[in-house]
DNA sequence: GAGTTTGAAACT
DNA sequence: CAGTTTCAAACTC
């Protein structure tokens, strides 16, 4: 299955150009970037306020790339392309492009008008120590409205086009192109350098004014300058590009970090040879490596966009072949779907140094937000391993993890020769890049990806293997044909590898455990290579924890670590084993869940499918409006804890029974006093341990404060020169620990209260 | 921490 | 499908 139709792949423009010449720009002097190239009047830079679509075109008047006049968009040769449908609420976005008059390239001459709120401010971010978001080969970067859509295509050296697409919503200003007003209206892209990664960050509103103010106390390098294309239809349109270097990487991660949820899905494919390519949307920032070679798309569908989802197809194309892009419908009520392939060569090198941006290093993680809404599987690109992309299964929570192997066609970008110390970009060349992806399946929900200390795999089936780190799946292919029928109730993360030799129609199915077992480079390639920061606080604050803890910590803590003795950790009983992960720092007695007992675990697999196609699925599924109509797909059979208790699936998971349960004596219902007393507690109680892990932090800090100041002291007196006030904490903080202790045994007497 | 209770999963 | 057994988590002491 392909991830992109052919239908919807038509809908990509051909050729993107080609961004190294923006990076070139960027290492020029500002003063030097600021002088237009041309005479024609500097574009103003578009006020944040200003409400005025406008298209920016990267691409070089001058440069030769090749354009179809119909398709607005500019092709690279192997570039990656990201399509972003901001939102309103994307309030990270700062897209400061601007054009305030028919700002339409040759290269797009039938834009009819971009969308982008002129308060929305496109911001390029790259790191020095990668390479540039816009290369200093020829390059370009595109923004044009596609339909209703807002493109923004650009290429990097290694030719990989970047592509935002907005909402429809965003209308274009109507003094945009084809009204050939005598005054251009510039567009603005703020590329932002800094020490890591090439980043893009598309921010809107208030944030913008945030990442702004972050940029300047970074020392931003501001270089401007404006390009003058002729619109074939319309008037001259001047872009006005700005590229800011950050002297520190601070910035990336900075108070951006508030940047409001981007929805979309992003599919992103890097040629064997490019590097891992870093793709961040997040509510802060969103960063996109533009020095891989390889192709990938981005595509962010705003949430206040008419949920759409933009899907864009990776696969490598003639250098005619257009590429392809579709929007597709997407419920995003929380938000953020993002569909990530991406494919790299195992000659790539994971590219580290992605902790620089903690916002960047977020694992790739799916959030399908929309409860009842249509869903896609989530792709999820293993950066380092060729070939390997994590699919989200449609009602599965798991992930699963497919390899891919990518076509033959030519997917090296080249960069043109041609030297630009002029801000004009230089054209791209074709990209050719073959597809790689083939399923767009609509999921029910999408989970964060774990990375579990990887194992040594015994397996004899070596599916993938990169150059820095090795990875395996260990799965025969041959087990594949039994269990991939019924992919939907693939336990989670299941990996589906190629067969050997047998390009992609072998599947090996691993569990998810095997994906997050994956070498920490490779999981850091991963991350960096695309992430999207959701948008959600919960889930920027988990990317955050991975970043400070190692994949494998972050893991553990998730879960609660099994106690089996019997079931060898191969049956349901096995929360581990239900969840489709491999135990990983539990208690468990002679398992089998894990990569040693490969087959074993396989077979235990095959036979919970056999008996139930679904025993993987989650079992609760989502409602149509929210929480609240969530509910369990078989229902709870309880005789004797009223569904009050945690023995009971439906109120372990904090939902109320319904006509599927099967409960006796049920109080679980929405009137039950019992439950509305018990929730009353549950909430006291939240409140309280959330009061104290605040008052712990307060007191952490204070105590290294402490520490900090008096450390000869303390060196001397054995750390017991906490101040009155200190130890005064401290026996508070144990005193309200104690009480927080004590919570669950208060609960439980008033349920016996009530009970009796 | 040991023992009990509970209900889902597995088995017949 | 129903009844029984197994199992591990939840719970109690």
């Amino acid at each position: 299955m392909d991830v992109v139709s052919p239908e919807l792949n038509s809908l990509l423009p051909d050729e993107i150009m080609d961004t190294e010449s923006i990076a070139m720009e960027e290492e020029l002097p500002a003063e030097h970037l600021a002088a237009p190239p041309q005479s024609e009047p500097e574009p103003l830079q578009v006020p944040m306020e200003t409400e005025l679509p406008e298209i920016v075109s990267l691409c070089p008047a001058t440069t030769s790339m090749k354009m179809t006049s119909t398709d607005a968009q500019c092709s690279t040769s192997s570039g990656t392309q990201l399509l972003l449908a901001p939102s309103n609420l994307i309030s990270g976005t700062t897209t400061s492009a601007k054009t305030t008059g028919p700002a339409v390239t040759q290269n797009l001459p039938k834009i009819p008008s971009v969308t982008v709120p002129a308060n929305h401010q496109l911001i390029i971010n790259k790191l020095s120590g990668t390479p540039a978001v816009v290369s200093k080969s020829p390059g370009a970067a595109v923004l044009k409205p596609e339909g209703q859509k807002l493109l923004v295509a650009g290429l990097s050296k290694t030719g990989q086009p970047i592509m935002l697409a907005l909402p429809h919503t965003w209308n274009k200003p109507a003094t945009t192109q084809g009204t050939g007003d005598v005054k251009a209206q510039p567009t603005q892209i703020k590329l932002m350098t800094t020490v890591g990664k090439p980043v893009i960050a598309v921010s809107s509103g208030s944030q913008l004014m945030g990442s702004s103010t972050t940029l300047q106390a970074q020392q931003l390098k501001t270089l401007q300058f404006t390009k003058k294309a002729a619109v074939s239809t319309a008037g001259p349109m001047i872009t006005k590009l700005i590229i800011t270097k950050a002297l520190n990487n601070k910035g990336l991660s900075s108070p951006a970090s508030v940047a409001p949820v981007v929805t979309g899905r992003v599919v992103t494919q890097s040629t064997p040879v490019t590097p891992p390519r870093n793709i961040t949307f997040g509510e802060t920032i969103s960063t996109v490596p533009q020095n891989t070679s390889g192709n990938s798309k981005v595509a962010i569908s705003p949430l206040k966009s008419p949920s759409k989802l933009t899907v864009v197809s990776v696969a490598s194309q003639s250098p005619n072949s257009p590429q392809k892009s579709v929007t597709l419908p997407l419920s995003v009520a929380l938000g953020q779907q993002i569909l990530t392939v991406q494919q790299s060569a195992a000659t790539s090198p994971a590219k580290a140094g992605t902790s620089q941006s903690t916002a960047q290093t977020v694992k790739p993680v799916q959030t399908v937000g929309g409860v009842g809404t249509s869903q896609f599987k989530t792709i999820i690109p293993l950066t380092t391993p060729p070939n390997v992309q994590q699919i989200q299964v449609p009602g599965s929570r798991f992930h699963y993890v497919r390899l891919v192997t990518a076509t033959t066609g030519s997917s090296t970008a080249q960069s043109s020769g041609s030297t630009n110390t002029n801000p004009s970009i230089h054209p791209a060349k074709p990209v050719m890049m073959n597809a790689a992806v083939r399923m767009s399946v609509p999921i029910v929900s999408a989970q964060t990806i774990k990375q579990v200390v990887p194992k040594p795999l015994t397996s004899a089936a070596q599916v993938v293997t990169t150059s820095q780190t090795p990875q395996r799946l260990i799965m025969p292919a041959t087990h594949l044909p039994q269990i991939q029928p019924n992919l939907t109730s693939l336990p989670p993360g299941t990996v589906l590898a190629p067969a050997h030799g047998s390009g992609n129609m072998g599947y090996a199915v691993l569990p998810a455990p095997y994906v997050t077992q994956i070498p920490q480079p490779a999981f850091v390639t991963l991350t960096s290579s695309s992430t999207f920061s959701t948008a959600t606080p919960i889930q920027t604050q988990a990317r955050l924890s991975l970043n400070g803890l190692s994949t494998s910590e972050a893991a553990s803590r998730q879960r609660k670590p099994c106690n089996c003795t019997r079931s060898q950790c191969l049956k349901l009983y096995c929360d581990c084993f239900a969840n489709g992960e491999f135990c990983n720092n539990c208690n468990c007695v002679n398992c089998f869940n894990n990569l040693d007992h490969e087959s074993e675990r396989l077979k235990a697999i095959k036979a919970c499918l056999d008996r139930n196609p679904v025993a993987f699925k989650p079992k609760i599924g989502k409602g149509k409006e929210g929480e609240s109509d969530r509910r369990h797909s078989k229902g709870c059979n309880c005789k004797k804890s009223g569904c009050l208790k945690n023995y009971c699936e439906c109120y372990e998971a904090k939902i109320m029974c319904s006509s599927m349960c099967k409960c006796m004596g049920c109080k679980n219902f929405e009137e039950s006093p019992e439950r509305k007393t018990l929730m009353h507690l549950a909430d006291a109680a939240e409140v309280r341990v959330l009061q104290q892990t605040a008052a712990k932090t307060k007191l952490s800090s204070q105590i290294s404060d402490l520490l900090t100041r008096t450390t000869p002291a303390i060196t001397s007196g054995g750390g017991k020169l906490l101040s009155p006030a200190g130890r005064g904490e401290l026996c508070s903080l144990t005193q309200a620990q104690s009480v927080h202790a004590s919570w669950p045994s208060a609960i439980a007497g008033f349920l016996r209260v009530l009970n009796s």
